[in-house]
DNA sequence: AATTTAAGTGTTAGTATTACACTTAAGATA
DNA sequence: TATCTTAAGTGTAATACTAACACTTAAATT
């Protein structure tokens, strides 16, 4: 039941949107989802995907049902991270939005998920004009991710479960936009102790094959619980 | 004038407040502003400085609406850091609050002031219960604020404009909540190279007196756009 | 058997960080 | 006016971290 009209009468309204930049990691690239926008304004415009906060729900209620609704996944990684609040933000009214950002392992999500609701992996150095602030909204989410990245383990979060030393150093190429030495990069991340080398190669990408890793959640919740703080 | 409800009618509204979470520095350590809250519901317990968003108005000109009234100061420094939409954070009804924290000078904050207001300086290790999700508010802004403060120079919008050595390390100090070395802290800070010294002494803390430093905000810009990054 | 290609591996030099203790300036006091 | 007190101010050496760098290996392909 809300009941704030008891004391909070008089204070205005306003419709609160909650915008998602999906991220996901494909083909050594960082990209991300966007789709044609189906209401008006702007119909069949670029923009993230967004929606309507409802009476019942909390934001990030909100924006896990949106991305759900989008992706079919549940256990999304997501982030608020900032809300955006100009007054001619939305050339239809005023909107504030709630911005998240997501994570979203590429390999999961399906070509039949991305038919139905139209969207499109677009890589993060060639994107089309998006509506509104949706680019500044990029942006920030974008800046957010690398500061993330810098300090948590998240890469695990757009990779599959078992990955190799290569396609990890990929990532922080892509999320950090620079060349990594790979002997340093191996020292750094082994050090770090949190990895568990498997047996099994992946031997996608070469004759010789790559020995696959796991993140290994247990482990770090302890290092973490017990003051450890991860750094890339 | 708001059209919104050309497209968007159906959907429901919220109200949205402002929080702000004011830190100061005083006495070598970080305070905090708070005050007995004027309004139902709660009305005379501890809470933060808030209000609610108006029409006309951004969330950026809402928060520093609400801080001028309070402080009487302009062109505060403060930063967005999270919004906060649990359906029931506030028992009186549904609304959506958008936390920023300020940083004031405290020596700039006068008591007439803060006796018009009711607020009262607190310190972080000291502080009173506050109202519905404050507290938790007030630990991510300052978690914010630690982070912010590692690398950007933040220090002097707590600071009176002319500082000395040991008044900015006892802020660093309070800031981090660790002990810093003397000789190591000079070294990277003046190492920086964007402090101006001045011949001039503070005497009001020992004999000896202490040399007063300006920080050159010109010289930052420009190293700043030249791709510096300051580093504490 | 030879070739190809990405995976995998150590060492060294340079830089940054940390630890640490005495001297100095100037007001206060005897 | 000499002595005391107290916080400000100063440099160096040891250690840890970061950055630069090139060859070997495994396994499929020819």
């Amino acid at each position: 039941m809300d009941n704030s009209d008891q004391y909070y009468s008089e204070y205005p309204r306003f419709h609160v949107a909650l915008d998602c930049i999906i991220f996901g990691f494909d083909e050594g690239e960082l990209k991300l989802l966007i789709h044609k926008r189906r209401m008006e304004p702007a119909r069949g415009q670029w923009s993230l995907f967004g929606g309507f906060l409802k009476e019942g729900e909390s934001l990030d209620e909100g924006a896990n049902r949106i991305l759900h609704e989008l992706t079919g996944l549940e256990k999304i990684y997501m982030e608020q991270f900032q809300t955006y609040g100009e007054i001619n933000r939305d050339p239809a009214g005023r909107v504030i939005s709630v911005a998240y950002y997501a994570l979203i392992p590429a390999h999961k999500y399906s070509d039949s998920y991305s038919k139905r609701y139209g969207a499109t992996w677009v890589s993060l150095t060639n994107m089309p004009a998006l509506i509104m602030d949706h680019e500044d909204m990029v942006d920030k989410g974008l800046k957010r991710l690398r500061r993330r990245a810098s300090t948590q383990p998240i890469g695990f979060e757009l990779l599959p479960r078992e990955f190799t030393m290569p396609q990890l150093q990929a990532f922080y190429e892509a999320i950090f936009q620079a060349k990594l030495d790979k002997r340093n990069f191996r020292k750094k991340i082994l050090s770090l102790d949190v990895f568990l080398k498997l047996d099994q190669k992946d031997m996608s990408n070469s004759r010789k094959g790559a020995y696959l890793y796991r993140f290994d959640r247990k482990k770090y919740k302890r290092l973490v619980d017990g003051g450890y703080s991860f750094t890339i």
